[in-house]
DNA sequence: GGTGCAAGTTGCACTGAGTGCAAGAGAGCT
DNA sequence: AGCTCTCTTGCACTCAGTGCAACTTGCACC
């Protein structure tokens, strides 16, 4: 890890933290990226060179991010239905990066123009799955498995209680994923009256 | 049928065409509001007044369409299963406005900025099902599965290809409704080799 | 038919996001 | 040291979006 790299990421984690405390305080709007340069201690200029807009200090992975998904997807076994690998990835993901969550969950809080944003988890994250999921099933029904999963994360969001932490959203993502997993059985459809 | 809100939606209908007409030929990005409406023959303060950002012109619903809701919604019968109700609701209002969607379809293709917006249908559409949804599901399950069926639609679109018309479409939404009425058959659950 | 009100339109001036460019500061290599 | 490549920065610009105040027009009531 070179000098350059090591400083570029406590840059990054520099301006990111300095944004989302911020936002918390004031809200996403409320916030003007010169507040956020002034700060954290870097041009304006500079903030574009690390983050694509604004909107990219709150949603975009930290830059260890790659690795941490290397090894959760390294951890799953041959054989391993997608949909249970999905969810694995899922809870170990949210686990690795709890603090990052609850975080993003606050600025959500403060921030009621952020309502219609989907992105929870970085968009990257489900690249870096569907590059690894198996190639035999089509494009059509890869995509939809995996946007499926994506579903429950950003359903289970929202309802997440701000005081059960991350075993709470944990406990919304095992549901989620169990709800979706429809049988047949009559009592597992909701009807309507 | 008052003159006012007649004239409100000829407006509307022609910003709107205006624009789509334009973000096909050059894309998304490529238009700036000020050539819509100097295209369409308004003032830019009144572009503000019936859309909200740039993008709303792209993917707000017709000011007809809550009308069309209401019909579709009345046409399902008491006792169907949400997941099917869903299913059919999705196909009748694609259907319903097939020119729209494929004009959608025309700008997302010349507009790859777009790519990351997943709104493929309006918003107010669903929230128009979640209120009409039976409530005696929980709010979670609820939400859980009125998403799933908006994820269906999300996927389908970018699968959806261009010369196969709307009913390339509806066999898309087909095919995602039964995927994810998932099975505890082995066979239909991908499994990783 | 005129009069008053409410709704819609417009121009203007302003804030803030995002970009292109060119010059400067610093890391890394020989 | 000197050379190069990367990163940072300031500047100037475009464009999205908003608040406000003036103007126009549909509409209702007399």
């Amino acid at each position: 890890m070179t000098v350059r790299e090591l400083k570029k990421r406590e840059t990054w984690r520099l301006v990111h933290g300095t944004a989302l405390r911020l936002m918390t305080e004031r809200g996403f709007d409320a916030v003007s990226v010169d507040d956020i340069v002034a700060a954290a201690g870097i041009s304006r200029r500079t903030f574009f060179n690390y983050f694509a807009g604004k909107e990219s200090v709150v949603f975009d992975p930290d830059p260890g991010d790659p690795e941490l998904w290397d090894r959760l997807l390294a951890e799953r076994p041959a054989g391993e239905p997608l949909w249970i690998s999905l969810r694995e990835l899922l809870l170990g993901y949210t686990a690795a990066t709890a603090e990052r969550m609850i975080l993003q969950r606050q600025v959500r809080a403060a921030s009621p123009e952020l309502a219609g944003c989907t992105r929870e988890v970085a968009d990257r994250f489900w690249d870096a799955i569907r590059a690894w999921a198996p190639a035999d099933l089509s494009d059509f029904r890869l995509d939809l498995t995996v946007n499926a999963a994506r579903t429950v994360l950003n359903t289970a969001c929202p309802h997440w209680a701000a005081d059960t932490g991350i075993t709470g959203l944990h406990a919304l993502i095992r549901a989620g994923f169990d709800t979706l997993d429809w049988t047949t059985d009559e009592s597992r459809t909701p009807v309507r009256s």
